[in-house]
Parts: structure tokens; sequence; C-alpha cells
DNA sequence: AAAAAATTGTCTACTGGGAAACAATAATGA
DNA sequence: TCATTATTGTTTCCCAGTAGACAATTTTTT
């Protein structure tokens, strides 16, 4: 039950890179070092790597600010999505957030046992599988919504506001995501 | 044995949001709607959910590029750091990747057992573990790091490359990791 | 020197999440 | 119409990765 995934595991964090320990912060490609920097070499220009290590770095954030919620980062995903997409059918919402059919299914059964949202088959295709918030699954969204609005607000670890958007631009742009938020 | 993670799941691939089916791309905020389209709303500006979609976007080409070799994206980082930072301790290679110890221990101990890596107790710490590549390791490397550099200078997907560099150098700053790449 | 606290790697148990196969249904083609 | 093919949600099995406790060892305190 301790909060979790944005399909993603972590709930506390202990790591996060960041310069280590030691302190000489100079350029020094020497090998056979026993003290604490390290060099990330070609991975430092690794797309995969860096957002990675982002997106820990992120979710580690993510924990601190909704500590309280006992809130998973998929499940708040889902909540949002289903908010703005009433109707939305399961897999779609599956695909929609880059969730597996099969996971999927498990997350929003859950969800439905826990009274916050709705499923059901719509007549013109029963294979399908309808989906949509409850009473409680709106309040839900009205608690979290700001909550996520102000975590958004904070701006990213390191960065500037000017930046952060510029990154998240640069996101939105790669997954072919328009912006659809008063940001 | 299939290919598997840079620390994080994912072989094939099948979902990847982008652009749903539906084609009507306006600005259109309407409820209940059964057709293709999906509404991120908030999400749309949350820097957690954006990287998460980035990074599995990013894993999906990762696999193809690597198609070839069998090897995760969290092996090739070791192989790497390890290339980088011979001698370097199995905790503080854990904690540069973001990846916990315990795990690190399972990771660490199979590429051992593969050949790729030494591990020895240094004598001023019998605590300790300290990791360097084999010769087959430094092969493996050999091999490895010209695929990943060909995948990189590839770009990032739906990103000019002056995007895709900024991209990264935005993730970098973030992360507090200076480049050690020719790039 | 002894005792308390911190580190390091490891173990066990558990969770998130993917692969592949499946049944039910729908769509398509002959 | 009937047979084939595709879609949708589900089930089962498995693996990546975490949490938390642990033993062995430093390191720090007293």
């Amino acid at each position: 039950m301790g909060g979790s995934a944005w399909p993603l595991a972590l709930r506390g964090q202990e790591s996060v890179p960041g310069r280590a320990p030691g302190n000489a912060a100079v350029d020094d490609p020497r090998k056979d070092r026993p003290d604490g920097t390290v060099h990330y070499g070609p991975l430092s220009e690794a797309m995969g790597f860096l957002l990675r290590l982002a997106q820990l770095k992120s979710f580690a954030g993510f924990f601190r600010s909704f500590e309280a919620e006992d809130i998973r980062p998929g499940e708040l995903t889902v909540l949002m999505v289903l908010h703005e997409n009433p109707g939305i059918r399961q897999g779609m919402l599956a695909k929609s957030l880059s969730i597996k059919r099969a996971h999927m299914t498990k997350m929003v059964r859950q969800m439905e046992d826990e009274g916050l949202i709705l499923r059901r088959v719509p007549e013109d295709d029963k294979r399908a599988m309808e989906l949509r918030l409850t009473e409680a699954g709106e309040a839900r969204v009205a608690v979290l919504g700001p909550i996520l609005a102000e975590h958004e607000a904070g701006g990213a670890a390191g960065l500037s506001q000017t930046e952060t958007a510029e990154l998240k631009r640069l996101l939105r742009k790669m997954l072919n995501i328009r912006n659809g938020a008063s940001g």
C-alpha cells in the first residue's frame, strides 16, 4: 500500500547520483581511482541513461510532494486521464500511458475495488471495457490535482523555471504531445 | 536472456503513445468521447510523466539499435562505468547508476559468472568489493561502445539534432553530470 | 580499550510490470 | 453465409527492481 510507481517502482530514495562525496571537480580522466568521483564517459551523452536518472530523480520529488496522500504515480495518471476522458476504453488508456494491457487490467481492477473507477462493457462492443471515475474518483482528483500543480510549479531540481519549461517542451515535442494545461 | 533494462524492464514495444489513430489534431476539450484521441490535461505539464514516456520511447530505440547484441541497458551502463572507473567499489557503482545495492549484487554476480567482470575484496576494507572488467569485458565494451555512439548520433525521435543536444544538456544539468564524451 | 554507530555487501520477501497464450467477440473476405 | 483474421481484455508465468533485515566489518565516541 505504500506509494509506488508512475509505472515504475521506487518508494523512498537513497541513491540519486549527483556529484559524489569527493570534492575535486576538475577534469581528470585518470583511471584506477579509489576516491569518490565517477566518470560516466559516453553515458553522459546517452539519452536513455540520462532519461532514466532524470526520471528517478523526478520520482523522488514526486513521492516527497505526495507523501501525505497514499498514491502511486501510475494511479495518479490513470485518475487524471480518466477525468479528462470519461468513457475511454481500457486498452486506449493503456496505450496512451504506455502501460501494457495486462498490467492495466490489474491496476484498473484494484482501483475499481477501491471504488475510484467504474468499468462497464459498452453495448456496441462486448469485448471492450469503458472506464470512468466514480464520485469518489472525482473527489480524489479534486484533492490530488492541486497537489500536482503545486509540485510542478516548483520546477525541476537543478534547473531554473525557464529551463524547466524548455525541458518539458522538448519532451512533449519528442513525445508528440501537445500542451493542455494552464502552465 | 532476451534484452531487458537500463534498470527498467521493457523488451519489445507495443505501446508508445504518440498521436493516436484519430486525425483531428484540433484543440478540442470536449468530454465523453469514444473516438481515438486522448487528452492528457495537466499531465502534459508533469515532468515525471513526460520523463517516463520519454524514457520508454528512448528504450524502444535502444533495443532496436542493440537488437543484434544480447544486452540490457543496465548491463551496458555497468560495463561502460567499469571501463571508465576500474576498481570502483560495488556500492559506489550502484549509487552512481541509481541502482539499489541489493540489485547491483545480482547484476554484478551474473556478469561475473559470464566472465565479464572481476570482483575482489580490497585489503584495506574487507567489507567492500572492488570491480573491474576482464579482458572479455573490455572486448565487449569495444563492441558495444561504437554501437552506442552510432545510436546516439541518430538523435532523439521527433527532435532535430540541435534540440536533442539541448535536451541532453538540460538533463545533464538537472542531474549535475558533466559531459565526458566527444559528442 | 571498549562500546556505540555507521558502512558494505548480501539475503529473503514482495511488488511492478512485461511476454505469451487464451477466450470471446468483431471485422473482413470468399 | 461461413471461414479466416484482428481486436480486446484477461490469465499465467516470469524477471527486474525495491524494502528491510542481516552479518561482517570499519569508524567514531567515550
